[in-house]
DNA sequence: TAGGCCATCTGGTCCT
DNA sequence: AGGACCAGATGGCCTA
């Protein structure tokens, strides 16, 4: 859309109209009008062609081009600003964007190598993080349990216990579709509060053996 | 071709 | 005053 204009825009650092698109043509072009560059610098002679009647009217000319002037000066300032600012602009989504990408290569990686858009990325890192947090809950709870039992061998619950999912099937993910209450494919609710401890079961056996695939539903209806 | 995603521009608002 | 942040608008690209 505007390649030209960043073009246009890039060094723009002077007031030379030559930096102007099309919508600024007309500024420039009264600035132009109002202060010539071939009178700029040379005092104006009596046998030139600007025909000075009286003095009054020499002032109001001098006063009209010098305020033309600071319009233009002004116009240019702001525009330096907006490009200053679109830079700015540029360079916070650029950095922005490099936060999601650095986001991306800490996700689980899709098969297929399908780049996530950058709502599935934050979706998806959320409850990434919640099902992490989960596991690590859970194990300390068996950790616990075990001590307070000697002589219990140390499972997680529920982690060997349910059918894996084929790759692709949403068994164990919660799309809106879903019957389930809880909706970690997008928790709207507290990431604490998974429905029931088979979908939690299903839902680590998804973090640990399928990555994103069930949390990142195709469709991504939330 | 419609819809989704994205990059960019832009003006407003808030903060330092 | 200037920068950061935000949301709306716009146009390009891609895909079903």
């Amino acid at each position: 859309m505007c390649t030209s204009m960043e073009t246009v825009y890039s060094d723009m650092d002077s007031s030379s109209c030559d930096y102007f698109t099309h919508d600024d043509e007309d500024s420039c072009s009264s600035m132009h009008a109002s202060s010539p560059s071939s009178s700029i610098g040379k005092p104006a002679s009596p046998t030139s062609d600007i025909q000075i009647s009286s003095v009054t009217e020499l002032g109001q000319k001098k006063r009209r081009r010098g305020r033309a002037r600071n319009e233009a000066t002004v116009h240019v300032v702001k525009k330096n600003r907006r490009v200053k600012a679109n830079d700015r602009e540029r360079n916070r989504m650029h950095s922005l964007n490099d936060a999601l990408d650095t986001l991306r290569t800490v996700l689980p990686a899709f098969p297929d190598d399908t780049k996530l858009t950058k709502i599935e990325t934050l979706r998806f890192a959320h409850n990434y993080i919640w099902a992490l947090s989960e596991t690590i809950r859970i194990a300390d709870i068996e950790q616990r349990q075990s001590k307070s039992r000697a002589d219990a061998p140390l499972l997680l619950p529920n982690l060997c216990v349910v059918d894996a999912p084929s790759p692709g099937s949403d068994a164990c993910s919660w799309s809106s579709s879903s019957s389930s209450s809880s909706s970690p494919s997008y928790c709207t609710s507290s990431p604490s509060s998974p429905a029931t401890q088979d979908d939690y079961g299903c839902f680590q056996n998804d973090v640990l053996q399928y990555g994103y695939q069930s949390f990142v539903p195709t469709g991504m209806s939330y």
